[in-house]
DNA sequence: TTAATAAAGGATAAATTTATCCGAATTAAA
DNA sequence: TTTAATTCGGATAAATTTATCCTTTATTAA
């Protein structure tokens, strides 16, 4: 469904989120270890993160990652999917053809369609701080 | 969503079908063509669906691909799709845990739950038969 | 001012997916 | 029985994704 890079990229999102509810900055390192993510890779996952304005990045000693408390709420899955792994999960055919649209659909266009307006529905309306609350209580995870 | 692999697998097994509702064998390299796929790596997915007893191959001079009347029903996409790119797509978790489930959940187990089941209804659900015929009318295209 | 810490960025390697090529096996028709 | 058409299977190549390493840049604190 998402590429490895767009896991990683929302785990760490909400690892990010998660820590800067208790206003901690975190490092690559730390974000890798308790995402269970490969550290150098993650590493340039988070800074497309921080090209696309996702997270915010400071540099030096105590230096990290962090996210604004109205980002936490802004920023919907959607925005890192599509920062990451672009927008074709919602736009592109499922059949991958080039030229598919109602006009001159693919056997599967009209069946398609709502499993991915499903899906867009689904990662436009979630935000991060949705997604760490459920952390923070301890009713999910993001490690194994 | 599919890999590559997938979306000709299932375009190439929707256009036998077809063709098999005319009586007509059909070779790899018309499939290719009338699909718009690259030729050596589509043979290699038909001996894919092949094995897997989607698609029955026929060797020799007027030799080619077919499916049998039966078989266009009884097949769904959903067993296209678990011969080439497995089950992952239903059983993975969306952010790559490998331990998810409603005991640990990661935080998007839930809300992904909806979506995947959507999509496994939809694949597990679909004959070939029913989208052959949209393509016999001419109300569907599997090029470009 | 210096040393240490952390992200940024570039180069490269490993793994996987996508794709091609070619000889072998099979089979129908000449 | 030979020839030609076709799938099958193995080897290999190209492209993309995943992953690592190392140097540079920024910044804090001693």
């Amino acid at each position: 469904m998402f590429s490895k890079a767009c896991e990683y990229g929302i785990r760490a999102a909400v690892y990010i989120t998660l820590q800067s509810l208790d206003g901690r900055r975190v490092s690559v390192n730390e974000i890798a270890e308790e995402i269970d993510s490969p550290m150098a890779f993650t590493a340039k996952i988070l800074q497309q993160l921080t090209k696309n304005n996702i997270v915010d990045s400071v540099k030096g000693p105590t230096g990290g990652f962090e996210i604004e408390r109205e980002a936490m709420d802004t920023v919907k899955l959607s925005k890192i999917v599509k920062a990451i792994d672009g927008d074709k999960i919602y736009v592109g055919c499922g059949l991958g053809l080039k030229e598919c649209n109602a006009d001159k659909p693919c056997p599967l266009h009209d069946k398609f369609i709502d499993v991915r307006s499903n899906l867009r529905t689904m990662l436009q309306s979630t935000s991060l701080y949705e997604l760490a609350t459920g952390l923070e209580v301890g009713l999910t995870y993001l490690k194994r």
